[in-house]
DNA sequence: AAGTCGTGGGG
DNA sequence: TCCCCAAGACT
């Protein structure tokens, strides 16, 4: 009993000397400059937290500058479409959370009168915030100290105490992420752990001897690569017939409302559902796309046609013909919207 | 609990 | 070239 109690203590002074060290070292030597690090708000916070997951600082900077741009504030977004919102991700991937930041909005709007919930449990629930994205809207919008548990915390806690990252089970993982938590300065610490894994205890390549917790570190400079051990599956082949209309100033596109890939983004048509336009419709050119998705590859055949007229389809998908200069406002998948910008 | 869901970049 | 991974959530 004694003996564990030591134990316990040493461990509690352990890991807060760790959580202080990454805290200065956040201050001296994080990344300030930051777009979501600065004006911060729980809104501001939550926008930047989704686009970040699976998602690197570099590719979803753009993203979230425009975004904030179109949508500053809580109410502002508060009016937004599906559509206008996917528009924004367009490129982006992973579209399912442009989709929940339409549900979630919707349910601030309705539920919370547009304010930000404060309440972890109530982050929780709302659709896209996991416990990790909720934890970092806690710590960083609101100062007050949660766990966070993304592939960052994951690898530098790990090797901090020298365990295989493939082998320890997710519960241990947030067991040892909320001893680290710094209840003082919870938001430099959320953000100097996420800049450290980011910058210094990188996955390949760590660079130890810059590290603020090198002497604290079971693993430094002895760092051991782990390894997937999962074989990767072979990808799925996907073709896709597709058939791009335009007339001189307008595109036919579809909302793919059935697919789970893409969902709600707009494409052309299926080659299959046109065949009674063949007189209608003048073809001018076929391509052929591969495009890999993470599990899958895309075997797109596009045919591009040219219509005189804005034709009325005999069709139950919804679709429009969208002006060329207002294709920006439409969420389409980068195979598609790079074809039309080579058009 | 293993698959699903995008896209880009690095080694 | 191929494989891995990136501020994960959801089923």
């Amino acid at each position: 009993m004694k003996v564990q109690l030591l134990k316990r203590t040493f461990l509690s002074n352990q890991t807060q000397l760790i959580s202080q060290k990454i805290v200065q070292w956040y201050l001296d030597n994080g990344r300030h400059d930051l777009p979501w690090r600065q004006k911060v708000t729980p809104y501001r916070i939550w926008i930047s937290e989704i686009m970040l997951q699976q998602t690197q600082v570099k590719t979803a900077t753009p993203y979230f500058k425009s975004f904030i741009k179109k949508y500053p504030t809580q109410k502002k977004l508060s009016r937004a479409s599906e559509d206008q919102i996917l528009a924004l991700w367009s490129g982006l991937g992973f579209y399912r959370r442009a989709r929940n930041i339409f549900k979630t909005k919707e349910i601030i709007k309705e539920k919370y009168n547009n304010k930000f919930p404060k309440e972890f449990h109530q982050l929780l629930e709302l659709p896209g915030i996991g416990k990790s994205t909720a934890g970092a809207i806690m710590s960083l919008g609101y100062r007050n100290p949660h766990p966070i548990l993304d592939g960052n915390v994951k690898r530098v806690i790990t090797r901090l105490v020298n365990q295989n990252l493939n082998l320890i089970k997710e519960r241990e993982l947030w067991k040892l992420s909320s001893q680290f938590v710094n209840k003082d300065n919870c938001f430099a610490y959320t953000q100097g752990i996420m800049d450290l894994g980011a910058t210094i205890c990188t996955p390949t390549n760590p660079s130890c001897k810059d590290c603020p917790v090198q002497n604290q570190c079971a693993s430094a400079f002895n760092i051991t690569i782990n390894k997937n051990k999962r074989v990767a599956k072979l990808k799925k082949i996907i073709p896709m017939n597709l058939s791009l209309i335009q007339t001189k100033d307008s595109l036919l596109l579809v909302k793919n409302e059935d697919s789970s890939i893409w969902k709600n983004l707009w494409i052309p048509f299926e080659t299959r559902s046109l065949k009674n336009y063949a007189g209608v419709f003048k073809l001018t050119s076929s391509q052929e796309i591969q495009h890999e998705l993470t599990h899958r590859v895309l075997n797109i055949s596009l045919n591009t046609y040219l219509s005189e007229s804005e034709s009325k389809i005999n069709t139950n998908k919804k679709y429009k013909w969208i002006k060329k200069d207002r294709i920006d406002q439409y969420g389409l998948p980068k195979p598609i919207s790079k074809v039309i910008n080579e058009l």
